[in-house]
DNA sequence: GCGGCAAGTTGACGGCGTCAACCTATCTCG
DNA sequence: CGAGATAGGTTGACGCCGTCAACTTGCCGC
């Protein structure tokens, strides 16, 4: 019985993750994801304090997972650029890859009361991030300077690129200057270019 | 005739201002806005397409009215700060100041298909930034190079800068970094003078 | 074998955006 | 000056939405 309760549960998850990839945040309705996971409308109450609370998990768990690509990329020796860089690179293409999901996490907007869960694992997201700049600024890779300065800094710069891709050709400070996901290496690099040392 | 017409039409677009500003997003229902304006719920219909133009409207008019304290700071010849630095610090002000606004406008989620208006505020806003930038790379106060480059990256550091606000506290990467509003100029400093020449 | 409990269901409620129909005052023009 | 067009505003209704309450069902430990 444990064993249905932990797959509804993970299916509600996965879906709402689907919709909110497919349709934005005004296609996860809570009919929405119990239909699609083979329940009624009022299933996930039995596993989620209210759509928020599912929402944070759904968040929780794709901050998780954009941790895991940049240490993956921070491992993957093949290329010749800097391990910052790659974790950067691999923070900024996930956020473009999965827009409406780094919005849920980032943008503030749809969860108003973030979970437990969901604060965990950004303290956890938070942690290993700044361990990355400190070793980048013993590295040399990065100016020295307080942590706590270079480091939302950078954070800053990332998320800005991250949102950038959104308001291309919308109402961003970007349209018309014809930057694409191909471009987006290249302004990163430019960006940490004037994070070096001087 | 046209008197109230216009007198209803800009109440509607300040009382929706207010209730943005106030109660965020969730607080703006076409409902609330008409009687907070002494209307019924349907009249906003006779002034605008739906609820997402009637957004547009106020995103525009807040767009104008960043641009015009950006202006006005450029103009602030009172401190020893480069005209740059002053306008990067009335736009991250503004948006500190008015985060819902701020967000309505840059975090593009509440606007599916903005109108007509907010485009050209849009626009206008650009090629006001792209002007400073320019401007100041004129000076010397920036690195050269394309604007098309050096213009991007400003802003999404302002762009990031001013979302990070919001996060503060909650799920943001400056959690626990101690940073509030007085420590905002000098996190702009910061910024700034690495994109300084060198 | 039976009570309890977790999981899931349907029914209902209030609030939302929006459409349709109707009302009314003002302006236009023969 | 009177009739019709028209812009502005209103109420009624519809179909969504999140959520609560009450009910059913199937499995567990005792």
């Amino acid at each position: 019985m444990q064993e249905r309760t932990r797959d509804t549960r993970r299916a509600l998850i996965s879906v709402a993750g689907d919709l909110l990839a497919r349709g934005g945040p005004a296609n996860v309705t809570l009919r929405a994801v119990g239909a699609a996971a083979g329940v009624s409308r009022t299933a996930p109450y039995r596993h989620f304090r209210d759509k928020d609370d599912l929402l944070s998990t759904v968040a929780a768990e794709n901050l998780a997972f954009l941790k895991a690509e940049m240490q993956r990329a921070v491992a993957d020796t093949a290329t010749a650029a800097t391990p910052l860089f790659r974790a950067c690179l691999a923070y900024v293409r996930v956020a473009w890859e999965r827009p409406n999901h780094y919005r849920l996490e980032f943008g503030g907007d749809h969860v108003i009361t973030p979970s437990r869960v969901l604060v965990d694992a950004a303290g956890d997201f938070n942690r290993y991030f700044r361990e990355l700049v400190v070793e980048a600024q013993r590295d040399g890779t990065i100016v020295a300077g307080d942590v706590r300065e270079v480091g939302p800094l950078l954070w800053v710069l990332l998320h800005g690129l991250a949102m950038a891709n959104h308001l291309v050709g919308e109402q961003g400070c970007l349209t018309g200057s014809g930057h694409d996901a191909g471009d987006m290496p290249r302004v990163l690099d430019l960006a940490l270019r004037n994070l070096a040392p001087r």
